[in-house]
RNA sequence: GUGUUCGUAGCUCAGUCGGAUAGAGCAACGGCCUUCUAAGCCGUGGGUCGGGGGUUCGAAUCCCUUCGAGCACACCA
């Protein structure tokens, strides 16, 4: 269904062309001044000098004929020249009526279904999920879930890093602990076992201590790199073992993902474009697009209007090895071929902007992408502590993901026991529930490219604009529409009405957005501006409730009616939180 | 050095393809519970929108300049 502000403009170009004036200068926005009027049109001040005619009179005449339109309860022409509007009740329940009626509450189809890539996420195998992976994880699953909601195939990949180095220096260090493994017997011509010889406990120990022996033992360096190279090129044994340290992360990852609510439809990695490396380098060398650049092989990417230097692209290092660039071509060179997608975003730190410009102007050069396809990156700012320098742990260390939602999952218990009284397992369901919110709101509620600090004092907050507070409001909505039930009324069995209140309309005038702030979210790729239209919402209706008694209205048509606001209102609440990435309970 | 992002209330942030009196939250202060969850609501105080200049009827928003901060700048990912 059409956006309000477009069927009000309507109405504005209509009146604008029949006061003889340019109809193009009808256009209604919201007011910024919600004391005087709630829609605002400032075309008369644009038209007035090309028409020569003071605003005031052009504004007049258009709001004489407006005040016909039975669509405004209120048209007043004000100087310097803007339209004050206010929108008659009667239009404006009937347009919330046809929300609840329609399919994703008036959410337009979109005109082309595109296919969307999104790659995010970017965890390495064998090494644990830190804070850095946190808001990659959250932003992109938001993307992802409104892309999908405003109608389009989204297909998320969480791209894992498989493939290079540490897989080698795990390996390396697997086999000093291990040495009888028959994966490192080269004689060995049966079947590898089904079950890995290591824990996760133990892949995330080994991990860490190869990386630092590498760095001090160019021996233990040199055997690990010896390892990797076996691995890329096929050895059985190390094939098998490397399988089995990606079975056992990926499980593992699976389950952490599963806790913060982040779903992946691929688990691609760059060991899965591998195969394709060799082809692709051949293919840019053909054609003349790479040249060899200190011993390196590159792809020149500077453009005429650059004003600033772009270096070229390498696509193999001066040893002829590959590169992340190299997979990360051949990634999109996959893509291409096997989903057509339309659009690939790369939800990333956003330090790596310049080298993503690179690859990016590289697979169009090299037509390894369509004139119509488009690379967006989707830089984030880094996550800081209170001192506003990156996050860190007590001791100065990298926090880990898990350590991170299990505090955040204890504080939340203690303010939940400390405020309800509750049963244990509910409540510490409850306090996961509410923990979750908690991280993603105040993640998501700042723009995605900036820095942000990350407070959980603040963030597990119930007051004020946090996650907890919009759940609070949830849970408080179903409360009474359960005790509704309770006391005999039919939720199926209710209808809207026009408002009573000033606060009843700022309620529905504020649910009326809904369609239009979902295409700017999908638009812009900014899951804050969903935020932001969940805080305004909840507390519209806050101020609602605590001017109405609802259960106890004699008049039951009108109390059908509180309902039948309440549930849209609900309904809404829950398909944001649930674009956002969280959910809501029962109880709190 | 080059490029880039940014600078809004004590703190954390919205608002930025020009519109009226720059908005929230936290913190501070003052009200509102025999009544649907007070984890709420209502109100008060708090601003040279980093500085300067320009364009415009109108600038936090656009342009120039300046100061300050973060980040990036081919053989890592």
């Amino acid at each position: 269904m059409e956006k309000l502000l477009e069927l009000l403009s309507e109405e504005l170009k209509q009146a604008f062309e029949d006061a003889g004036y340019d109809k193009n200068l009808g256009k209604a926005t919201i007011s910024n001044r919600p004391d005087l009027c709630e829609f605002q049109c400032n075309g008369a001040m644009a038209g007035a000098k090309q028409l020569k005619t003071a605003p005031l009179l052009i504004a007049q005449k258009v709001a004489e004929i407006l005040t016909k339109n039975p669509i405004f309860s209120e048209v007043v022409a004000v100087a310097p020249g803007f339209l004050n509007l206010k929108l008659d009740e009667g239009h404006l329940k009937a347009y919330l009526e046809q929300m609840t009626k329609e399919d994703k509450f008036g959410v337009k189809e979109p005109k082309q279904k595109k296919t969307i890539m999104i790659d995010y996420g970017g965890p390495n195998v064998a090494k644990p999920l830190h804070i850095g992976h946190l808001r990659s994880a959250i932003i992109g699953e938001s993307i992802k879930r409104i892309a999908r909601y405003q109608g389009h195939q989204v297909i998320g990949d969480v791209h894992l890093g498989d493939w290079g180095q540490p897989m080698g220096l795990v390996i390396n260090e697997l086999k000093l602990r291990k040495p009888d493994l028959i994966y490192f017997d080269d004689t060995y011509q049966g079947e590898y076992p089904q079950d890995a010889p290591f824990s996760i406990t133990e892949l995330e120990d080994i991990y860490p201590t190869a990386s630092k022996k590498s760095k001090e033992d160019s021996e233990f360096k040199e055997k690990a790199m010896e390892a990797t190279f076996r691995l890329q090129n096929g050895d059985r044994g190390y094939r098998a073992l490397w399988k089995h340290i990606l079975d056992v992360s990926v499980t593992d990852l699976k389950t952490i993902y599963d806790k913060l609510n982040v779903e992946f439809d691929l688990w691609k990695g760059e060991s899965d474009v591998d195969h394709k490396l060799a082809d692709m380098v051949a293919y840019m060398k053909e054609n003349g697009y790479a040249r060899i650049s200190e011993g390196a092989l590159v792809v020149d990417v500077k453009e005429e209007t650059d004003t600033k230097e772009i270096p070229p692209c390498m696509i193999l290092k001066s040893d002829g090895a590959a590169l992340y660039n190299t997979t990360d071509l051949a990634t999109i060179m996959e893509r291409m071929e096997v989903y057509q997608p339309d659009t690939m975003i790369y939800v990333v730190d956003k330090r790596q902007d310049l080298y993503f410009e690179q690859v990016f102007r590289c697979a169009k050069k090299t037509k390894l992408i369509g004139e119509n396809t488009t690379l967006k990156f989707l830089g984030f700012g880094t996550m800081n502590g209170k001192d506003g320098k990156p996050f860190k742990t007590r001791d100065g260390g990298v926090m880990r993901l898990e350590t991170l939602l299990k505090e955040t999952n204890e504080e939340m218990y203690r303010k939940i026991t400390t405020n309800r009284a509750m049963e244990e397992e509910e409540a510490v369901q409850t306090a996961k529930i509410v923990a979750l919110a908690a991280i993603k709101y105040g993640d998501l509620s700042n723009q995605a490219a900036k820095d942000y600090i990350f407070d959980i004092d603040r963030f597990t907050s119930f007051e004020g604009d946090t996650g907890p507070y919009l759940l609070y409001t949830i849970v408080r909505i179903k409360s009474i529409l359960n005790k509704y039930v309770e006391q005999g009324g039919n939720l199926d069995n209710v209808s809207l009405k026009e408002a009573g209140s000033a606060s009843e309309k700022n309620l529905m005038l504020e649910i009326s957005k809904f369609n239009s702030m979902i295409e700017t979210a999908y638009e812009e790729t900014a899951p804050h501006k969903v935020c932001a239209f969940l805080y305004d919402m909840a507390n519209a209706f806050n101020t609602f409730y605590h001017d109405t008694k609802i259960l106890s209205e004699e008049d039951k048509d009108k109390q059908a009616g509180y309902i039948a606001l309440l549930l849209l209102t609900k309904n809404l609440l829950e398909t944001c939180i649930d674009l956002l990435g969280f959910s809501a309970p029962d109880r709190m």
